[in-house]
DNA sequence: TCATTGGTATGACGGCCGTCATGTTGCCCA
DNA sequence: TGGGCAACATGACGGCCGTCATACCAATGA
């Protein structure tokens, strides 16, 4: 359940790849390995913001609950990625959720233990900062995004993106290795379920976009394109 | 128009408050004034983020532009704060633009000397982190808010936040001095100016709100707290 | 004095999309 | 084989709210 990681594993992280091998040696020491099972809670919303996260394989979807209850994905996390950069600064309560979208290993390191690393190594607080700029300028433009556009319109902007990101040409079109429900692609777009279903199946008819048990194939880019700059 | 600040002034900025003396006059040195007028541009969206602002009289509106062409505020910025920190230390471009709502007076310094500052001082990048940490949490639950709830909700929910934070009990109610256009306040909101309109010309009439030439005046706060509660 | 400009206000119309209800399909497991 | 469950699908209905058009008011200035 809990072991240390060794080098190989920690160059995966984006956050510690660049940190010297006698430096990554001493984050292996205080650094955990925890694996959860597809649907498991990695933190909640609230709870206390005390360690610090990395994924090391799987995916995880950050979200928000709504006032009303709803549920709004920010970010779809993978490999590589850190989680609790966020809070373990300041001892904050984690301001979103983590849960995993399939079977994930993660590396933990309690907050004592990441605050000594910070001490010694300039080049990992640089690494947080760059980190938190990054994911602040992505949230400003979902802000934006989300804000005035048509449901269908944040549709195919989320495929687009997810195209030019992880999408390989296959299968006759460009494949995004990605299986997303269509509860989790409301959730991305600030939706319904029904509304997701509407489109997905519209496309899905009109051979636009089909939906695979592995992800998606997008088969018209630019139906897509053209869907995205609607008004 | 570029004159260097005083110690006093320089205690006035967040971010700057806790230093050392002997720090303080070290940022005194390469710290530049700037005034604006009210409407004048601080930076856009896209320009070079390379350097670092912070705000020391006058009150600022950060937005982003959609796709569509509106415009979303992000964050309304006041005496205090910090206005270039997200993009300054990664040198990116600005994500978002910003415009002063008032004469505004702020705070420059050219980022090489600012790395210099950092440097020096630990303390300055413990608060650039606290400073992220904290943005990113607000922008956050702005995220949650914005998607879902009815307009009317969440312009309860604003002006619940700002009677929260700079109301005080005065004209018969709750006065708070923030002079917002109702473009602006739709710009808040993520709606149009017509709404906006309409939200604030109701509640004008219903005594549950009204507006003055230097902010507005809460009347009926349970009437505010149940629009909030709503759905 | 009149034109211009910017902010505010109000009505009509219509479509997107949220809500509710019902049905189908596939899968796991006893 | 059948029951149960989760995910997907589809239709009906209605209201919120975006769009367009018009009007009012105050401030400014030639």
């Amino acid at each position: 359940m809990s072991l240390q990681p060794d080098d190989e594993l920690l160059r995966r992280i984006v956050l510690f790849r660049r940190l010297s091998p006698g430096m990554r040696a001493r984050v292996a020491e205080v650094a955990h390995l925890r694996s959860y099972e597809r649907g498991d809670t990695i933190f909640s919303e609230g709870d206390a913001g005390d360690v610090f996260i990395a994924i090391v394989t799987g995916r995880v979807k950050v979200f928000k609950s709504t006032p009303a209850g709803k549920e709004i994905i920010l970010e779809i996390f993978g490999a590589g990625d850190p989680l609790g950069a966020v809070a373990v600064y300041d001892n904050l309560p984690f301001p979103a959720s983590a849960v995993t979208l399939e079977p994930t290993q993660c590396l933990r390191i309690e907050q004592a233990a990441f605050f000594r690393l910070l001490e010694q190594d300039p080049a990992l607080v640089r690494g947080l900062l760059s980190g938190l700029t990054l994911r602040l300028a992505e949230l400003t433009r979902r802000l934006a995004e989300l804000s005035g556009a048509r449901v269908e319109t944040r549709f195919a902007r989320l495929f687009l993106k997810l195209c030019d990101q992880i999408g390989r040409p296959e299968r006759g079109g460009v494949f995004v290795p990605m299986p997303l429900s269509r509860q989790e692609l409301a959730d991305l777009t600030g939706t319904t379920i029904e509304t997701a279903i509407r489109i997905m199946s519209r496309w899905q008819k009109e051979d636009v976009l089909h939906t695979e048990k592995d992800g998606f194939v997008v088969l018209q880019r630019p139906a897509l394109d053209e869907a995205a700059a609607a008004s």
